[in-house]
DNA sequence: CGCGCGATTGAGTAATTTCAAATCTAGTGG
DNA sequence: CCACTAGATTTGAAATTACTCAATCGCGCG
């Protein structure tokens, strides 16, 4: 359902039919099934995503193996290896799918072409980007300030849904801690 | 001198003579003097602020008194307190001066006009909060994967430059290390 | 029923913090 | 030029936090 999002763009900026539609028809429906990948390391990254259904996570794996979660993507989140698709690198996250997915996916090109067009869109995107970065800073802050357990109790507070759909093992490699030492505070 | 300004805004996008002069012409210049505060906590955000000369410090400081260095502005750098200056809420972090500064002050009000009339310049800023938001989660990254001697190890690497103009303290703080740790390995 | 993944628990270890004291340094006034 | 002071840095030792390794437990699913 492309409903999902205008209704998000329009939180920031307001379409009309014809502008939707043609924001719309820069994006192409992708369906993956749990375990599937959409990003994976070492690869190109043609595309970023928003999510219209379904769970994913991005992460980061280590020389040693130990994989560290960079973001979870929701319903009405936007996810991609963004140093990799603005620069044209290679990936260094794998990006993953925790459930089946409905993902809306926007190539580069047609982000490019979108922005370059619509200076609504490119307005969009400079909000929605300021939002991200504006997240991340307290999730550096968190790290910085936090000790485990308190940052644990953060995400539970703020995204309690995220508890019932994924593991406690990806909690703890989201957080930062390991699997022992979170479970070792789960219970209150 | 403007000229820094101009050839920032211009590694990403291209003005006329007359484009830049209706860009500087939403900002203001301001000096301060070494110790001088440029946003203070608990007061509101106005502006956001490019470094044209000198260096200064965005930190948080916690209910324990601690303080956390958010980011270091060196020269051709933007800061302020983005969480403030979108939302229009107080202030959480103290910006001040390291050493005696010249910035480019750009309000809330003269940004949204900029952008608004200027394609061109939402575009940059568009681009440029999307390098923020890389550099950010890189640091989230380095925050979960790395020991604090390597992260001790990365900055120099990164910005030999700072160890020169800010007491290690402050590196311990925006490292999220204490300092007599990061005193212990200083020395290779 | 049994396999396999996820979660828990225990014990020992490593990294880092905290508290305290000593040392060093740069800038100031005499 | 020198003594003095405040801030910055280093060093030591004890305490804390979280990690790793290892074993066990629980449960859903084929």
């Amino acid at each position: 359902m492309s409903k999902v999002l205008r209704q998000h763009i329009e939180e920031i900026i307001s379409l009309t039919d014809a502008e939707f539609d043609d924001v719309l028809s820069h994006f192409t429906t992708r369906r993956l099934k749990k375990h599937q990948f959409v990003v994976q390391a070492g690869s190109p990254v043609e595309h970023e995503y928003f999510v219209i259904k379904g769970l994913l996570k991005s992460a980061y794996i280590n020389a040693q193996g130990k994989e560290h979660i960079v973001q979870f993507a929701m319903e009405n989140w936007w996810v991609s290896d963004y140093q990799a698709y603005h620069n044209k690198i290679p990936a260094n996250f794998d990006i993953d799918c925790l459930e089946d997915v409905e993902l809306l996916s926007l190539s580069y090109e047609n982000k490019k072409k979108l922005c370059a067009g619509s200076h609504k869109m490119e307005h969009f995107f400079r909000i929605k980007t300021g939002l991200g970065y504006i997240g991340l800073q307290q999730r550096v802050l968190s790290l910085l300030n936090d000790d485990a357990q308190s940052r644990y109790k953060q995400l539970f507070t703020q995204y309690p849904a995220l508890f019932q759909r994924v593991p406690k093992g990806m909690i703890a490699a989201y957080l930062g801690v390991s699997r022992e030492t979170l479970s070792r505070f789960s219970n209150i």
